[in-house]
DNA sequence: AATATAACTTAACGTTGTTAAATTAACATC
DNA sequence: GATGTTAATTTAACAACGTTAAGTTATATT
């Protein structure tokens, strides 16, 4: 009830208010089941107020995309450790299943419905920061492999590498999310999907087996 | 306006005229944007007699993506020729991958967004039947290449490979669907993403190079 | 000819995202 | 210190949505 003029300092945290509560019910619930609504009574606002720091939903939704997609970031570069490249290369995409299967809600958010694309004017992520850009971070790993000389030898797109990684990964995450209910198909589990992901990847993509390859393969049985 | 008793004959002509136009809406705009009303306008109906036919807007979408998965083991069975087991793996990634780029509101539909699991008591698609189900087919073609002794030795689950190559493709396709204008990813063109997860696959899978690798690989570059 | 029934429509409900108008409180100015 | 300006917020309202309840109309049955 008491309108006061706001610092910016004020708004930036209001601003943030609105995105923490509706984050927690994204995530809970999906994006499409929330409404502006619930959010706002969430926070003890009326509805309309938040269209005053943001233009629509639509607008709301990417915001929220976008700084979790700085968490994204985040959990990768924790995962980013060891000497081995390939080492590392697996671990980047262990965090980002872990990611996608802990958030499901999140995940498909951020992946997997279509949404303004990244606008870097109004986005709040550095691209190609190592601390914030979690593409260019599967990119650097991908680049020291290939730096290590361990990619087969017709392979030199270090882009077309990252993005197979990508989609290979994804894809098994993806249909985990949306197809998992479905008796349709005679599902593997989900850790046995994503092992068979990492190793096909890794050996479609290595020109020599390595120590990790035979570890991950009798796991495997 | 007239209303006369019908046939059964009718009653299911009706019941796809309903589908049809429903299936060229969310073709060319999505489930989400279409509504209910605009679909019955299209075929000269109002919007309340399309609940005598379908429980609600979900089940209508479930009925029209069960038709679809028809259409795709369709598509599928045309791309599912050549004597090579392995050519023919790889000719049904092509037309999976085909049809999930030419209908991409349907392929969304149907594996990217969340809808009641297969049922097999209302479903018209029968299971394990090789001209309905498209997972079948996958399934028998990977166990082609099985028998033909193709696969890593260590590879012997059918359901896990078929999986494994069917996540890699929905991978690219589904990352094609949802992200293709971000500009964030400097996106390697769809066609050379589908060919390198297709030589990726194959290499990573198979236990020894062929013919149809090296042709794949030389056009790569 | 009266009645029942199935096909269909119109009206209406509760929600949704969103906009316009009204309210309230702090600040600046005279 | 009253007055006006401005910003923050709310209430009211709109159009559109999925859906349900209540009506209407034409056929089939008795």
């Amino acid at each position: 009830m008491p309108p006061k003029p706001k610092t910016e300092l004020e708004r930036q945290q209001l601003r943030t208010l609105i995105m923490d509560a509706a984050r927690e019910l994204f995530v809970s619930r999906g994006v499409e089941a929330v409404t502006m609504r619930e959010i706002a009574k969430r926070i003890g606002y009326s509805a309309t107020s938040i269209y005053l720091h943001f233009a629509d939903k639509e607008a709301l939704i990417r915001a929220v995309c976008d700084t979790d997609f700085l968490a994204l970031a985040d959990v990768l570069k924790n995962n980013l450790v060891g000497n081995d490249p390939v080492e590392r290369m697996l671990a980047i995409g262990n965090g980002y299943a872990q990611f996608a299967l802990h958030y499901p809600n999140h995940y498909r958010m951020m992946f997997m419905t279509e949404h303004p694309p990244y606008d870097p004017a109004t986005s709040c992520i550095q691209q190609n920061n190592a601390e914030q850009d979690a593409y260019f971070q599967l990119k650097t790993v991908v680049n020291d492999v290939f730096l290590a000389g361990k990619f087969k030898p017709d392979l030199n797109d270090a882009d077309l590498i990252a993005q197979t990684i990508w989609a290979g990964m994804h894809g098994v995450c993806a249909l985990q999310i949306s197809m998992a209910n479905d008796i349709w198909v005679n599902w593997a589990s989900i850790e046995q999907r994503l092992q068979m992901m990492q190793l096909t990847l890794i050996r479609g993509l290595l020109h020599e087996p390595t120590n990790l390859i035979n570890i991950k393969n009798e796991s495997l049985q």
